[in-house]
DNA sequence: CACATGTCAGATGCACTGAGATTG
DNA sequence: CCAATCTCAGTGAATCTGACATGT
């Protein structure tokens, strides 16, 4: 309400992010893998080697789905099942440079389309886009803190 | 590259759309609707009625899975079917009242998280996304226009 | 008759619950 | 013995492909 703070909308930005959401949602169908698992190996090449427990509740999913679902990647050659040397118990998911390769060709495919729709944006908002990328990405980490908290 | 264009990182923008985009989408298993049945209901609100083919390319799903989406929110009372008084052949899928409350209260419910993490930003931090807000919906629209084309 | 719209039937992939095996 | 980790078996919902009915 203040000025100073910058008047943000949250229900524009809301709105917003859940254009883009559905605009990313439906690529994946398209490829053989189901969401899910695309979320498992952008996880994987993104923070390392995971435990199943711990892709189970990052991905949100129970413990026998990510079972299933590394098992199946495991015959594609997309991930390893490696021993945890500090537990007996547990296994340490890797995923494999072909595997890193999937979530980084989507990526790409994204990136490509953004790319061609900012040709489209004047300078101004192209610059005003820029400037919210930090501030963006804290957001995010932020969210990221409150569900590992819950 | 030039100064003048500001500089936006695609690559920047595409990691946070994802981010987000992971962020959004395990709130809808909580409920005991599917994301596609979800967006559905989203569409009808947003964009009013819609024959089957239209629902079916809007979410980029086959014809026999939309009458079966649509036949089951018809039990629940969340959609109807209306005859198309143009073409016999078609109808027209309408959303009750009730079943508007149902993306309603989901877009309130994650405002309602976005409302608590922006608190945690800083002013200038807000004021960054509320400038950039106008150049982002205009990115969607021009994506839309996009997928229509195709 | 050709085309568009919508529905029906069978098959497949995904994730869940509940039970069991192994290790700390 | 108890807790944590992972796997196995059976079930249910969601979606797909292909065939079919109806209206233009």
């Amino acid at each position: 309400m203040q000025p100073d703070s910058g008047d943000l909308s949250i229900t524009e930005l809301t709105a917003v992010i859940g254009a883009f959401t559905r605009m990313n949602i439906r690529l994946p169908s398209i490829q053989r893998h189901s969401f899910t698992t695309l979320s498992v190996l952008h996880s994987l090449a993104h923070d390392g080697p995971k435990r199943l427990t711990e892709l189970a509740a990052s991905e949100q999913v129970t413990q026998p789905a990510i079972t299933q679902i590394v098992t199946k990647l495991e015959k594609e050659g997309l991930v390893e099942r490696h021993p945890d040397p500090s537990d007996g118990r547990a296994v340490l998911v890797h995923i494999t440079p072909k595997g890193a390769e999937i979530p980084h060709g989507r990526e790409t495919e994204r990136i490509t389309i953004l790319t061609d729709l900012a040709t489209l944006l004047t300078p101004a908002e192209r610059a005003a886009i820029s400037a919210a990328l930090p501030a963006l990405t804290r957001l995010v980490e932020l969210n990221t803190e409150r569900t590992s908290n819950t």
